[in-house]
DNA sequence: ATAATATATGCAGAGTTTTGAATATACGAT
DNA sequence: ATCGTATATTCAAAACTCTGCATATATTAT
């Protein structure tokens, strides 16, 4: 019976405290996504999306995967489902209301060129 | 259906994301404590224990109840266990072991003086 | 009143994180 | 080979966090 490691623990909570990143994470709940996606869903440059990519990447919390000339990011594991459902689905006593997820399409990926043919044929 | 306060619960996980805060809700989960415990179970100075438990308080995390000279902190409520719970017992994929919490007396607070005169009376 | 004890607050230097900007790589198309 | 597109890396300045130290407050005991 050991103790919880404070530090490992401490430094993973880091990574997670941050806006931009907890956005990434609840984006990637629903599906995976390129980096152009999350740079639209964002609004930010695209080097600074690939640096919060990079920090949940190494944190353990995504992965990547190469799809042509597109990488596309997902959630690692279900484990990190229930964390983010944990931590974005019931707002602690504070603020914050309860669900409703961030929608986006709109860039000029694979994917949403599927998506938006099949909606938008002639 | 609003979407999460990402600022808001940055901030939250902010205040967890640090060693020693996270020991001293680990070991609030198991009973409220007051400051001179756990200045004597981090053994660190007392104003930087109180430091910590301001941060702690002002995220809403603690709770303090003044009893004669002591200050007696708590976990907020029940919500807090859970959410301790899930980061402090199953550690994701990370590290560090499962259970197993700190254990310490030994100050000069009402509360240790009972426990030591129970079991050490001559 | 005065002293002693328990806890809180303020402040500052060291260290770390954040973010923007420039640049690099990798790959597919021409 | 060259170009264009998607993504990654590097670097540095500003902002913020951490922690130690000095000091303040509040309560009880003498």
């Amino acid at each position: 019976m050991s103790v919880p490691n404070y530090e490992q623990i401490g430094n993973q909570l880091k990574v997670l405290a941050h806006p931009v990143r907890l956005r990434i994470l609840d984006a990637l709940r629903r599906d995976a996504e390129c980096v152009c996606h999350l740079e639209t869903l964002l609004e930010k440059p695209q080097p600074y999306v690939s640096q919060q990519l990079r920090l949940l990447r190494e944190a353990g919390f995504i992965q990547d995967e190469k799809e042509g000339q597109n990488v596309y990011y997902r959630l690692m594991n279900d484990e990190v489902q229930s964390w983010l459902g944990a931590i974005l689905d019931d707002p602690q006593d504070l603020t914050a209301g309860p669900l409703g997820h961030t929608q986006l399409v709109n860039c000029a990926c694979p994917k949403c060129a599927r998506t938006v043919t099949a909606l938008d044929v002639t």
